[in-house]
RNA sequence: GGGCCUAUAGCUCAGAUGGUUAGAGCGCACGCCUGAUAAGCGUGAGGUCGGUAGUUCAACUCUACCUAGGCCCA
């Protein structure tokens, strides 16, 4: 007779294969089909909210790794917080507006743009940056992302467009921005201004000059001890810095001389006159001179000089020499010259001294100026009268000959060397400053009180704390303007007849009631006219035709109102949000422009905590790039193993540094995931005769051993639990992997394997035992479900339909995280069962040992024998009946000794020694157990008594 | 060049406040089982804790420097 078919063996649907790849598209569909989003809203509605605010990636290009990584972790906490209890809803968001589109539709349309207007170029922009967010939209969902995704927000609704003009608006209302000046990329042929993205580097010819600025004191005072202490220095004509420029038409704009600090500088003196040149650049300086003799006379610190005042060469009467920490000693005299409208160092340099204390350092405690005797066409302007109307590069020649005339000329050659080209046209650009709109980091304390809010918010981990504070406290006052098509438009006008600006925010809300309608476009498509209240006139002049500013709003601006965009409109409860959750660059980006925008508006932080996560690298470490061939995409891994291996490596790293990701990795991953899936299979197929609502034994009435696995899964659950409120979804991860393999497969599995297939179906202990395996399986699946969301659903749909508590949710998703059981916890227990546990790894060591000299095969062959002392000795006899089948063989023998013998098998500690035998007796054909009692029923006479009780 | 950060077995990670032979899971090797079977079990081999120099009775843990790498800025 067959008696396998006697046997209570596993049996399941659930598949070893997962198949990922085929199925998740079906459980996306049906959850989409089941509205179970919306469905776990509603069951939320009523319990404490929290609420994840999105920080919209930018609407261009498929998705990378990285922003898998992101959505992932969102996804992950919104699912962790759901079935912790709280209503966690989830809307995603995108950029849409900013230079990265603009730039590719334009390119796209090649010579064509010239006959597009802006509202035709928008649409454009708009479609373009729809189709993507359609395409981001889909992979995103790919990945098991839950949200709101019919109801997105997206910086380009007009509804979101008239949110940031309103909220520019108020900075206007509260006086904090200020129209100013700022250097940007000019294009003199297109009479543009360029982004850096817009520059081609081409070599170019330019004049490199070298020129005196004498200081404005008198040798005699030079070579006092109160400046120079150079005796020798008193008795020359002239003592000059000297700078060097490959940019002579900015010399008239100059408004200072700047000096490293640190460097050392050279006083040199050729022939009458004394030179301040850095130390290491003398020759190169004397060289390019001609300069045939000098002899140094001393040295100085740069930030000596500090202060100290000369004469430029045009315009002013003398500027001052400050510090800078951007002077090299490249190449150049290490003096360099500041003209602040026509660079960026020089520009921020300016900034710095404008400001106490060092304004007062300046002559006459003045402001340096922000000088451009330079207009749209590149000409120069009636600012610079010698040289009006000409093109600034052509005025070059002109400039060195003035200087030389007027003997400040020390030296000249030419130069070749990369210089910024427009993309379109391929001329040269300028540095130019223009008239921009900023916020000013001072007005109404700004600046302080964003450092204050930031000492309110936590931060995850705690450095970015002081990356974000660092910047904030140093940065400049934040430019809005930008000189694009693609974006909100600053919604401020000029008097046509005094040129005086026209913010005002009665006015920026009519604006907003009309974008509201119309979208942002209505600036492009309306005149003034038509956009201004009717009767508006000039506070200044009474002028009552206005023209429309030009420029829009930095795209940071508006994602950075995204607080006041979508949570404010959501109602009570929803702002500040609870986290905000992006890459760490952020700290510059969207964290730092919400903040300046919250506190602005609110007096507050938008966000309540911050978290942050690292830059995914490949398997090295190194960055992924194109060039380097080493860049991992998600689309291929969702192919390859599915959404759900991603998932299961966004969680298993340590996603606050920088994550890796590589082939062998994902191997690795793919290996862990059939670990859990596989425990949880064989879980599942021991329960395909098990309905909890008849079967189920109370926790209490369970055997130890039963209550231990309980204990166990307590444990999990609760550490489980701490993972997901502390974001530590790695610990999470090995949790799961841990419990999986030791203490389910390898440990209480295995061992249950005896009862569960050969005891009688119905029997207390074999329903017993599923009642745990139930719950763990159960347990299991809710609290991967945040992570394996696939998995989890596919366990529970083939879980049996009743618990004890009445019917399951529909998807695991609206289910709670499970509670820990209170049974097995008596420390003596505890201790006895630890004692067990270690005696059973011993004894597997032994019967590893008698394997090896093939004594036996299967443990199932093997008797073993514990000689051991007391008082182990008793607590191992009132264990006996249990040992068998806590080893795993057919026979335990326990024998008291008054010592253990000198065995390589003992073990002291555990106060026994092992001894394994074959066991004596025939193999039952049923349980495969060796028995002596095998034959004594005659009409089973290959099975053993139990198996013959369990078959009656 | 500046700011912030990282570097523990082949892989992913643990290792409060410095103190006995540095841990886990996976992978790997070998063996067992063939009633979780493209599964399951057991045993074992892997680490000069990135490098160098210090502080200390004692450093993976503290300091400095170096190397490699990352983000932001210039």
């Amino acid at each position: 007779m067959d008696y396998k078919t006697t046997l209570n063996l596993p049996r399941t649907d659930f598949p070893m294969k997962a198949n990922l790849p085929q199925k998740e598209p079906e459980r996306l569909a049906w959850w989409d089909q089941e509205r179970v989003y919306d469905l776990i809203q509603e069951a939320r509605n009523g319990c404490p909210r929290y609420i994840l605010h999105d920080g919209p990636p930018y609407a261009n290009g498929h998705i990378h790794i990285g922003h898998g990584l992101n959505k992932i972790l969102k996804d992950i906490i919104i699912k962790s917080k759901t079935m912790a209890g709280f209503q966690a809803p989830y809307i995603p968001g995108w950029d849409c507006h900013g230079l990265p589109i603009e730039h590719q539709v334009t390119k796209q349309l090649g010579a064509k743009k010239k006959d597009l207007s802006a509202v035709q170029l928008r649409k454009l922009c708009r479609e373009y940056a729809e189709k993507f967010v359609e395409i981001q939209r889909d992979e995103f969902r790919r990945l098991g992302v839950f949200g709101d995704w019919e109801h997105p927000y997206l910086t380009m609704d007009h509804a979101y467009e008239a949110a940031i003009v309103r909220e520019f608006g108020k900075f206007v209302e509260k006086g904090r921005v200020y129209k100013g000046l700022k250097p940007v990329l000019w294009c003199t042929v297109d009479q543009t201004a360029l982004a850096e993205a817009e520059v081609e580097y081409e070599d170019h010819l330019s004049p490199s000059v070298y020129v005196k600025f004498p200081f404005t004191v008198s040798p005699a005072e030079m070579g006092s001890d109160q400046r120079l202490g150079l005796p020798t220095v008193k008795e020359l004509k002239a003592v000059s810095a000297v700078i060097w420029t490959t940019t002579p038409w900015t010399l008239p704009a100059n408004q200072a001389i700047c000096l490293h600090p640190d460097f050392d500088y050279a006083i040199l003196q050729a022939g009458e006159e004394a030179f301040v040149v850095a130390v290491g650049l003398e020759d190169a300086f004397a060289k390019a001179c001609k300069i045939e003799k000098f002899e140094v006379l001393g040295k100085k610190k740069g930030k000596d000089f500090e202060g100290w005042t000369c004469h430029p060469p045009f315009a002013k009467k003398e500027v001052p020499i400050l510090n800078g920490d951007f002077v090299t000693l490249e190449q150049g005299t290490g003096c360099v010259h500041i003209a602040p409208g026509h660079g960026m160092d020089d520009y921020l340099l300016v900034l710095k001294y404008n400001k106490p204390p060092y304004v007062d350092m300046l002559p006459d405690r003045k402001p340096l100026e922000i000088l451009v005797p330079v207009n749209n066409a590149g000409r120069f302007t009636d600012d610079f009268p010698e040289f009006a109307g000409q093109p600034v590069l052509e005025a070059n020649p002109g400039i060195v000959e003035v200087l030389k005339a007027k003997g400040l000329l020390v030296g000249e050659k030419k130069l070749e060397h990369t210089y910024p080209h427009c993309w379109r046209c391929k001329q040269p650009v300028i540095f130019r400053a223009t008239h921009q709109w900023f916020v000013s980091m001072e007005e109404a304390d700004l600046r302080q009180k964003a450092l204050k809010e930031i000492d309110r918010v936590q931060w995850i981990p705690e450095r970015g704390r002081d990356r974000i504070y660092g910047m904030i406290l140093n940065r400049p006052d934040w430019c809005l303007s930008r000189q694009r098509m693609w974006g909100t438009p600053i919604p401020v006008f000029s008097c046509q007849g005094c040129s005086t600006p026209l913010a005002d925010s009665k006015v920026i809300e009519h604006i907003s009631v009309q974008m509201q309608e119309g979208g942002a476009d209505i600036w492009f498509s309306r005149s003034a006219e038509e956009l201004l209240p009717v009767g508006t006139t000039c506070a200044q002049c009474g002028h009552g035709s206005f023209k429309k500013e030009h420029d829009i709003l930095d795209v940071w601006f508006e994602s950075g109102v995204s607080h006041a965009a979508v949570l404010r409109p959501q109602g009570e409860g929803w702002y500040p949000a609870d986290l905000y959750l992006e890459g760490s660059d952020q700290h510059r980006g969207w964290f730092h422009s919400s903040l300046l925008t919250s506190v602005t508006t609110d007096e507050q932080a938008p966000y309540r905590a911050v978290l942050t996560h690292g830059f995914v690298l490949d398997g090295e470490g190194k960055k992924m790039s194109k060039s380097a061939g080493n860049v991992v995409i998600p689309q291929e891994i969702i192919k390859e193993s599915g959404a759900e291996i991603l998932r299961l490596w966004v969680a298993s790293q340590d996603y606050q540094e920088d994550l890796r990701i590589s082939k062998d990795i994902l191997k690795q991953l793919t290996d862990a995931y059939r670990k859990i899936r596989n425990t949880c299979r064989f879980l599942l197929s021991n329960l395909y005769d098990f309905d909890a609502a008849v079967h189920a034994v109370p926790h209490a009435d369970l055997p130890e051993l039963d209550q231990w696995a309980l204990w166990r899964l307590g444990q999990l659950i609760d550490n489980v639990k701490k993972g997901y409120v502390q974001f530590q979804f790695r610990q999470v991860v090995h949790e799961l992997d841990y419990f999986c393999s030791t203490d389910m497969s390898a440990t209480y599995l295995d061992i249950l394997k005896d009862r569960l297939y050969t005891f009688p179906a119905n029997s207390p202990l074999r329903r017993g035992s599923q009642t745990v395996l139930y719950d763990i399986v159960s347990a299991l699946a809710k609290l991967m479900a945040p992570i394996l969301s696939f998995t989890a659903e596919e366990i529970w749909q083939v879980l049996p339909g009743s618990t004890v508590e009445g019917s399951k949710p529909m998807s695991v998703h609206l289910a709670d995280f499970p509670e820990s059981s209170t049974v097995f916890q008596d420390l003596e227990l505890h201790t006895t069962w630890t004692y067990l546990f270690q005696v059973r790894s011993k004894v597997q060591f032994a019967l590893e040992k008698s394997r090896r000299d093939k004594v036996i095969g299967s443990s199932l062959d093997a008797t073993v024998i514990l000689l051991s002392t007391e008082p182990n000795c008793t607590l191992l006899q009132r264990y006996l009946t249990d040992l068998p089948a806590l080893f795993i063989v057919s026979c335990v023998k326990v024998e008291a000794v008054a010592s253990l013998p000198g065995d390589e098998l003992v073990d002291a500690s555990l106060g026994l020694a092992i001894e394994v035998v074959k066991a004596e007796g025939t193999k039952c054909d049923r349980c495969w157990n060796i028995r002596q009692d095998v034959g004594s029923q005659a009409q089973h006479p290959t099975l053993c008594g139990r198996c013959v009780e369990a078959l009656r």
